[in-house]
DNA sequence: ATGACGCCACACTGGCGA
């Protein structure tokens, strides 16, 4: 049986609420979609899923941040916070849909708040990394994706996108992201695309998606039994091109 | 290529985050 799941930072689901709808409608495949940086608290998320039958869940606070889940069946809410990241920022939401665990995150960008900001970063990456091992051990079937706000290598960026002192690409940032890797998770796009320039974010300045001076920073990671069943993941590159685009697209996994 | 975006508030412009 086959089971579809995407990750999507939308940039404040208010001003694109239409835009998620749409995509909705283009791809009836999708089970369960998972968003970042809504942007808005729990009660000013948008009505109309909930009101055209699908199942909704958020972690919401105000202005900044916030990850919501949509889901086309019920699905169980595991926690709205990700355990031992004692941070006040909506960032993590989790839920079990069928029998597979969905971690749907938002980390840090880590290039604000000084060298404080930074340590959330790695902090929560942390928590995440304890979270992995305690799946692992269950040997439970999940998935954590999201907005890593990571490059993990030179070939996940445009050539000259950003500094070498960026958080995205720091030396401690890419370590920290193989520690979560090498537990026994699998980097769902690398699994099936080993080489190549893949984006899935381009910034609004300087035209860069004109350029594709984008960035790979929304990742997959999957636990070995859900490794073992993927079949296909997909980024929707086209949404980008769209009137009032977010800066990420989807990025979409078929097990 | 620094040419954008959305949020909020001491609000109609500027600061912040990303």
């Amino acid at each position: 049986m086959a089971f579809t799941f995407a990750s999507w930072n939308i940039n404040s689901i208010r001003a694109r609420a239409h835009l998620v709808q749409e995509w909705l409608e283009r791809n009836p495949s999708c089970d369960l979609l998972c968003l970042q940086e809504i942007k808005c608290e729990d009660h000013q998320f948008p009505a109309v899923f909930a009101e055209a039958g699908l199942h909704v869940a958020t972690s919401g606070q105000k202005a900044y941040n916030g990850v919501a889940l949509i889901g086309r069946r019920p699905f169980e809410v595991t926690t709205h916070n990700l355990p031992g990241f004692e941070h006040p920022s909506a960032r993590y939401i989790e839920a079990k849909m069928d029998d597979v665990t969905i971690g749907n995150l938002y980390l840090p960008n880590g290039n604000s708040g000084g060298e404080e900001g930074y340590a959330t970063k790695l902090a929560f990456f942390d928590a995440l990394t304890l979270r992995a091992r305690q799946f692992l051990a269950e040997e439970r079937e999940f998935a954590f994706i999201g907005d890593y706000n990571v490059c993990p290598t030179d070939e996940d960026l445009a050539p000259n996108a950003l500094s070498a002192t960026d958080a995205l690409v720091r030396p401690q940032t890419r370590a920290a992201f193989r520690r979560l890797l090498w537990t026994g998770l699998t980097d769902g796009l690398r699994a099936l695309r080993p080489e190549g320039r893949h984006y899935t974010f381009w910034d609004y300045q300087a035209a860069a998606f004109q350029r594709n001076s984008g960035l790979r920073i929304d990742h997959a990671l999957l636990s070995p039994r859900l490794a073992q069943r993927l079949t296909d993941i997909q980024i929707d590159r086209d949404e980008r091109a769209r009137e009032k685009a977010s800066d990420h697209v989807p990025l979409i996994v078929t097990v």
